[in-house]
DNA sequence: CGAGGAGTTGAGGCTAGTCAAGGCCCGTGG
DNA sequence: CCACGGGCCTTGACTAGCCTCAACTCCTCG
């Protein structure tokens, strides 16, 4: 279970700096230090040496590359305990930009004394590793948003992936305060920004979802699971009549 | 780059057993089985405890999970110097099955003795973390090809993919032979397999690739990365000017 | 209070999904 | 060796859904 392996990770990699021991023993000089991103600010960007590793510890960033058409790709989300520029560790430059959403916090690990710090900390080496399959396996989930045909299964399947994200880190997994504009969802979609617009108000009018903005509740997170699952094939003949709510396309609600 | 940081973690695991020192001096007992696993036969199976990891050796796999809704999701394709399952080592669970195309070999690392064998061959800890590195940018490309609008431009990136891919195994970038049917490669691409062959021959048309069932050759990689490049918007207003390239938006570098 | 980005909604064109039919390749078995 | 069968692949016609363009409102922040 992902979940899992994303709050194991996050300790492993926070609770060896952050407070719980005020210094490790043998960590006499390895005292990281954290900095403040301000929302809108780049923490990495695409192409640059990756002689640092980032854990974030509060907040969060997107990922994205762009085109030499200009146009932004978000490629992921991430959060606490999420290491933004692991991917570089294998090629030495950073793959993408990395944009905090809000003000955030990150700690930051100096690439070239890894090792050093891996034998320090035996459990560094295994969070650092937990991290990465995770965002591995986060990954390969967004392959699994975009997979979908309709927008509002794909939509849907990215407010779950959120909630499941809140709910490892411990905050609730009903209500969601999106960080992002619809541009950036769009985006990592890969769907026009109009139509995440349309997928909301698609999915609020099904009953799945309220939202106000960037403040969303999941009111039906099973029947959004159902309506989710079909990958081909559209939302309106899936969710058969759960009272009366919305059938068909045109969709004339009454 | 990603293709330097494959062939290094290939070498690095490969070399450790594979004939480059007929038996390492610490690793007495630690000589690899080889599996031998014929064309459609599964390696790992969705939801199978991890206490393997195996790397490909020859051959190649197809990476996927099967819906509720019984939808086979294709996730990605794996080579020699891949990692099946690497992606469990956070969860101890496999996210997803992995899938022989062709006949093929692997090696296969007992999970328990991981951290003993990382402290035996200091390589292959490094080797590991490159591969998953690796991973993970080759799965973020993946976003990126389901990303484009247009069929042609998803095909086209994957093509350009495969062939980089091949170039960092020291194989013809440009002859391609492919090993996963059309089907898969919809289903990785998010589209209907019969839009693959469309695009096939849409591509072919414009004298940019030769395609002969399985057998495909670049015509003209340069040109192909230039319809390529756009997100959004349609092939067909790209190769007009193929001299004066793209000027468009913030970026005039001259 | 004003400006600009973010979000919503509408109309129309067009791509790609779906259904359907047929050809091709290849492995199997007579 | 060849005939058969079942996949894989291709192509066509139709239609649904999404992208584009455009206008307008709302929220936020200076």
């Amino acid at each position: 279970m992902p979940v899992a392996s994303l709050s194991e990770s996050l300790n492993d990699l926070l609770r060896l700096w952050d407070g719980d021991a005020p210094r490790s023993p043998c960590a006499g000089q390895t005292v990281l230090p954290v900095w403040r991103v301000r929302a809108g600010a780049p923490l990495l960007l695409e192409g640059a040496p990756a002689d640092l590793v980032h854990v974030v510890r509060t907040g969060s960033f997107k990922c994205q590359r762009v085109g030499e058409d200009g146009y932004e790709q978000v490629l992921a989300f991430l959060g606490p305990g999420d290491v933004p520029g692991i991917d570089a560790l294998g090629s030495g430059r950073q793959a993408c930009s990395v944009v905090a959403l809000e003000d955030s916090t990150v700690f930051a690990l100096p690439a070239r004394e890894l090792d050093r710090l891996r034998l320090l900390h035996p459990g560094l080496a295994e969070g650092l590793q937990r991290a990465l399959a995770h965002q591995l396996a986060d990954t390969r989930r967004t392959v699994e948003m975009m997979a979908a045909v309709a927008a509002e299964v794909r939509l849907g399947r990215f407010l779950l992936w959120l909630s499941e994200s809140m709910a490892a880190r411990g905050q609730s997994p009903r209500r969601l305060l999106l960080r992002m504009s619809r541009r950036d969802i769009a985006s990592l979609l890969g769907i026009a920004h109009e139509t995440v617009s349309r997928a909301f108000t698609a999915l609020a009018e099904l009953g799945l979802v309220r939202v106000e903005n960037r403040d969303v509740e999941l009111l039906d997170a099973e029947g959004l699971r159902r309506c989710t699952r079909a990958t081909r094939s559209t939302l309106a003949d899936l969710p058969a009549p759960p009272l009366a709510a919305a059938r068909r396309a045109p969709m004339l609600v009454a």
